[in-house]
DNA sequence: AGCACGCCGACT
DNA sequence: GTCGGCGTGCTC
């Protein structure tokens, strides 16, 4: 379907009026706009929004591009126009729905569609050619007729081995950058020539299917003589049987079942082929795992959580019938059993023949939810790991398109081609890992599916225990509305919290765990119950100082202190991940005294070891969890009680529910308030609240200490009396006094270059622009608290926008012009700028 | 993103 | 001189 398409060759045009249609093709390029393309009308039939279609682009290159717009009308543009060179997908692949939202997207994050695009579409529907340089046939007789130069000859030996190179093999080959000059001019003496090719890395699951032959099938009484025909031949006969057996349980037969059923073989069934009863086939299968297991009915709906989803429903309906439906924020404590309320509202939504989208933060780190789900719904689940494999991710999209089930995912998830999408669920909508950061879009998962419903007229759950202090100021607002659950389910109790003020250990016990800690692990242990420790820093300390002049070992392409990491024995940036072994003196003054600074989880786990060198604990942060199934098997072991001690980073505190933990410890709640961010607090109470929150369930109350150098900061007051009232309030009045959300937008401006002085130049322009405009709703530009990351000089700007947001799109394309204007100077079309719409 | 063109420094 | 790196502009 695709062709090979030589880039010397011109393109074949038809340009007669009436005769053409033209496309807007969408490209999963950075680009700001669409292109148009033109198609004979013979393609007119095939043509459809939202199919993928191959188009030239650029000098050489192909792509698969999106229709997302046709017209019999020429546009306006004198351009010559290039053509659709074929239409990949017989059917689309997203809905006008899905492009409405991309543009929103695009335009509300300050980036360009094709990023989105880029973002949202599975890896193999995304196609672009690849160059493969070629040796041609008579190379040799033309190699003859001048002599090759070195690199000519060093590149013609690769080819002659490999028939095919890509660029970036050749690059590596020649060890230079720069390689079309001597591809081109040996593409002229027709040595070597260039080819690029489009292909669908998307293949169907197949597999080989046995089924009856036409004329049984449309006359099944016809089998009996069937029979007849197998009478001499028993295992023919058996073979029938089993295959007539397996018929009526299964949608279809596969032919390695049937055999190893009838304990047969392939030339018995052959014979039955032949004889004009059965024939086989082949045939695509679905790559989808779905839940085959038992279906099990949920427990009662408790009183609090009746009255929850009654309040839910009553808002659901009351709003159905008029306007639009507000997003509704489910702020339940932590063990109120919100999920159960969640699996009524999906029960709901099914019924009436819709979609669910059930969003978490990370998907990887709630196989017990998934579980849950599969339970109760069974097959009709369907989770959007990232472990998903790219055949297994256009299968999912595909029956997503085709309007199936629930769907579980992370925030990508909220690109799935729903159609008839009636309810979306945000679970642990504070949790910071809803926004995207690195490539744009940079989204917040939870505003975006918020939008989404909006658009899709969908209903839509917040819910937390710990709300985002946006979330709670819009339900206080009237914007949301709110429903709560007080209480935790059953009859468990909040758990005890503690405060334990730090003071300098004994030099002989321990130097990070308190007296009171080591007392209550040791107490919690006897009584064969659970603990988790929370530390917020992986590694064993983050710091490597010379003790006599104060010289501290940095990243070399970052300004960040490297972690010394124990296990592996060398420092670690957490930045860009450079490694190096342990400085053995300073270089600065060559001291010998040189001593680690604070600590991470490996230390923390470290003194467990030595003071408790009997007990069972277990290290979960992002260093044991890399391994493909750790995380899964490290909480199973938790769960069985084969781990006494779990300790870890944010990883512990995230919605993972277990019956027999007695004591939860905060090895240093000071690290968490210490934050130089405006959020810091915010989070310092959600992590601390939701950790602690793991502690205790069923009738026993569980114990949660919290050390603290400085134990008079005022969340922790409110974290130990369980007053969140108090907390809320108190930070939304400071949110209100500087200004920052829910009170104001903010957007983040990163300029980012490799020479100190291009940065500085271009902070320099951008803010002598935005200075005038913002006054003091501009901060910066400033260096940022690690300045410099894998190399690159970075300054940042913030700016604080009012709420309105009619007039935020046009302060926002402002920017994106001043940003354009910028980088037109001399020297600064290197910058780049990061724009960051609601930064985290 | 990926490619071509043009300028400029460091080599034969 | 030429080669290759780097900055700049354009892609229907």
């Amino acid at each position: 379907m695709m062709g090979i398409y030589l880039c010397s060759m011109p393109f074949k045009l038809h340009p007669e009026p009436g005769e053409l249609i033209y496309a807007e093709v969408l490209l999963p390029l950075p680009l700001r706009s669409t292109y148009t393309y033109a198609a004979p009308t013979s393609l007119a039939a095939q043509l459809a929004f939202g199919k993928r279609v191959e188009v030239p682009f650029g000098k050489k290159k192909l792509y698969a591009g999106l229709i997302v717009g046709l017209s019999e009308q020429r546009p306006a543009t004198e351009a010559p126009l290039k053509p659709i060179l074929s239409v990949i997908d017989e059917q689309p692949v997203i809905h006008p729905a899905q492009w409405a939202f991309w543009q929103w997207l695009a335009e509300y994050y300050m980036c360009t569609p094709g990023e989105v695009m880029h973002a949202a579409l599975p890896a193999h529907l995304k196609l672009s050619s690849e160059t493969r340089v070629v040796l041609n046939k008579e190379f040799s007789q033309l190699e003859a007729e001048a002599p090759l130069s070195d690199k000519e000859y060093l590149l013609a030996e690769a080819l002659d081995m490999q028939s095919a190179l890509r660029i970036q093999d050749i690059q590596a080959i020649l060890r230079q950058q720069t390689v079309y000059p001597l591809i081109h001019r040996m593409m002229q003496r027709g040595l070597v020539r260039v080819e690029e090719e489009l292909k669908d890395p998307y293949k169907p699951r197949q597999v080989q299917v046995v089924r009856l032959q036409q004329a049984y099938k449309e006359q099944p009484e016809l089998l009996a003589k069937a029979f007849e025909h197998t009478a001499k031949s028993e295992r023919q006969t058996q073979l029938l049987l089993a295959f007539l057996d397996l018929f009526k349980k299964r949608p279809y037969v596969r032919q390695s079942e049937l055999l190893k059923r009838a304990n047969s073989s392939h030339a018995v069934l052959k014979a039955l082929c032949k004889k004009g009863i059965l024939e086989t086939y082949r045939r695509n299968i679905s790559r989808i795992q779905t839940y085959e297991g038992e279906q099990e009915a949920e427990i009662e709906l408790s009183a609090q959580q009746k009255k929850a989803l009654q309040s839910i429903n009553q808002l659901l309906s009351f709003s159905s019938s008029k306007k639009k439906t507000k997003p509704i924020l489910l702020y339940g404590v932590t063990g109120s059993g919100k999920t159960r309320v969640y699996i009524e509202l999906m029960r709901q939504a099914l019924a009436q023949g819709q979609q669910v989208l059930y969003l978490l933060p990370e998907i990887a780190l709630t196989t017990q939810i998934v579980q849950r789900l599969q339970k109760v719904f069974g097959s009709q689940v369907l989770v959007y790991h990232s472990r998903l494999n790219n055949n297994q991710r256009v299968e999912l999209w595909q029956s997503v398109y085709q309007g199936k089930g629930i769907v579980l995912g992370a925030r990508s998830a909220l690109f799935l081609p729903f159609s008839r999408l009636g309810l979306i669920i945000v679970d642990e909508e504070h949790e910071q890992a809803y926004k995207q950061q690195d490539p744009a879009p940079r989204y917040h998962g939870r505003d975006a599916a918020i939008y989404l419903a909006h658009q899709q007229k969908a209903a839509i759950i917040l819910g937390s225990a710990t709300p985002s202090l946006e979330s709670l100021h819009h339900a206080r607002q009237g914007k949301y509305a709110l429903v709560e659950m007080k209480e935790r389910h059953g009859a468990a109790v909040l758990p005890q919290i503690e405060l334990v003020p730090m003071r300098e250990q004994s030099s002989k016990g321990p130097a990070h765990l308190s007296k009171e800690l080591t007392e209550a692990i040791r107490q919690t242990i006897e009584q064969g119950e659970q603990v988790i420790l929370f530390q917020n820093r992986r590694g064993y300390a983050p710091a490597m100082r010379c003790e006599t002049c104060g010289w501290v070992q940095h990243c070399i392409q970052c300004d960040l202190s490297l972690t010394y990491h124990k296990y592996r024995n060398e420092m670690q940036c957490h930045y860009c991940g450079y490694h190096t072994k342990l400085p053995t003196h300073c270089p600065d003054c060559g001291g010998v005294e040189l001593r680690l600074q604070g600590f991470g989880t490996e230390k923390i786990e470290d003194e467990l070891k030595i003071y408790f060198p009997e007990l069972r604990t277990q290290r979960m942060d992002y260093d044991t969890v890399r391994g493909k199934n750790s995380y899964a098997r490290i909480l199973g072991e938790f769960d069985e009680g084969q781990i006494e001690v779990l300790v870890g980073t944010q990883m512990v505190t995230k919605g993972l529910d277990f019956e027999n933990v007695g004591l939860v410890g905060i090895i240093s709640a000071d690290q968490l308030l210490h934050f130089p961010d405006f959020r810091a607090t915010e989070r310092a109470y959600q992590l601390m609240v939701q950790v602690a929150g793991r502690a205790g369930r069923k009738e026993k109350q569980g114990k949660v200490l919290i050390q603290a150098i400085n134990t008079s900061h005022p969340v922790l007051r409110e974290i130990r009396e369980n007053d969140p009232a108090s907390f809320y309030q108190r930070e939304l009045a400071e949110r209100r006094d500087f200004s920052y959300p829910p009170f104001s937008r903010l957007i983040r401006i990163t300029l980012r270059h490799r020479k100190a002085e291009r940065v500085n130049r271009a902070a320099q322009l951008f803010a002598e622009r935005l200075q005038p405009v913002f006054k003091d709703r501009l901060a910066g530009p400033a260096v940022p608290h690690v300045g410099r990351v894998r190399g690159f000089y970075l300054i940042q700007m913030l700016i604080k926008l009012p709420l309105q947001a009619r007039q935020n799109a046009k302060i926002k394309s402002w920017l994106i012009q001043v940003g354009d204007f910028v980088r037109k100077q001399q020297g600064l079309s290197g910058l780049h700028i990061i724009y960051d719409v609601d930064p985290v």
